[in-house]
DNA sequence: ACTCTTGTTCATAA
DNA sequence: GTTATGAACAAGAG
């Protein structure tokens, strides 16, 4: 799940419940989603104090009133959540931070692909992971001079943390839908006003995303997202939603593109071969 | 029993 | 350095 818009809305969730809060203690339940040592961890949290909390991509980060940060990515399945009371603890809790106000914070993570790590600061950690610019703030110009020139596929590319830091899979077909290019185009293929409809399809669909709190069921009508498997909308035993939003006798495609599932509707979105 | 997976990183080779 | 591909990580969901 976690995708940039399932990240702000659990970093908005947190700063309710951290800033301003003095951390007690350190859980530490599987020492897997640790990145920093289990120690070090503890003895830097300890005492300190969360100021505040922002977000780059993908990665929340809690910062401490030493100026360090506390970097929490989610990997696949990570979510977070919060308890009083060790029997409410989240199923697949792995580590959770006890609050001075009683609360416990937890970091949740089924297949413990998420990380929790300290850094000097977010500009150190970004620089160390080589992010680019969180996919809300790049403009269209920044989006084509980073592209513009690169031959691999527009897909992979937009995955590609070091360009544009927070899309993931879904967000990318359903950018790619919307400014109805096709992800296995080129991306040197693809033309000034291409550039400005993939901004402004980034922008639509991240800005819906964390509108709904990343709920994908309450996405508009308009949106790809529908045609996925593992949408709840989806009716079993009808078809609608495989069809295009736009074209409603036209069924979604689905292809690996970049070795990922990929969903695509071949009217919208023409092919390369036909398009550039 | 078997396949699939919302992310990242590393290895390998052309 | 760029590009392409595959594996690995771990474990639940269907």
């Amino acid at each position: 799940m976690p995708e940039l818009p399932e990240v702000e809305t659990y970093r908005r969730f947190l700063d309710d419940l951290v800033v301003d809060q003095t951390i007690t203690a350190l859980e530490v339940k599987d020492p897997k989603v640790l990145a920093t040592d289990e120690d070090t961890l503890r003895r830097a949290l300890t005492g300190r104090t969360i100021t505040r909390t922002s977000r780059l991509g993908k990665n929340c980060f809690l910062h401490l009133d030493d100026d360090r940060v506390l970097v929490l990515h989610f990997g696949m399945t990570g979510d977070v959540g919060a308890y009083r009371d060790e029997p409410d603890a989240p199923r697949f809790t792995r580590v959770a931070l006890h609050l001075a106000s009683g609360l416990r914070v937890a970091f949740v993570d089924a297949r413990k692909f998420g990380r929790i790590r300290l850094a000097e600061g977010v500009a150190q950690y970004q620089k160390a992971k080589k992010l680019g610019p969180d996919a809300l703030d790049i403009t269209a110009a920044q989006l084509q001079q980073a592209l513009g020139t690169r031959k691999p596929m527009i897909k992979p590319l937009l995955l590609d943390q070091s360009i544009t830091a927070g899309l993931g899979n879904w967000i990318v077909d359903e950018v790619l839908f919307q400014a109805r290019i096709h992800p296995e185009r080129r991306a040197h293929t693809l033309s000034t006003a291409e550039f400005e409809a993939l901004h402004a399809a980034i922008q639509l669909v991240l800005s819906t995303a964390i509108r709904h709190e990343a709920t994908y069921r309450y996405f508009p009508a308009s949106f790809l997202i529908h045609a996925r498997e593992w949408d709840d909308s989806a009716t079993p035993g009808t078809n609608n939603h495989i069809y295009c939003p736009r074209h409603p006798k036209t069924e979604i495609a689905k292809s690996y593109v970049g070795g990922r599932a990929t969903y695509y509707c071949p009217r919208c979105q023409p092919p390369p071969t036909a398009a550039a």
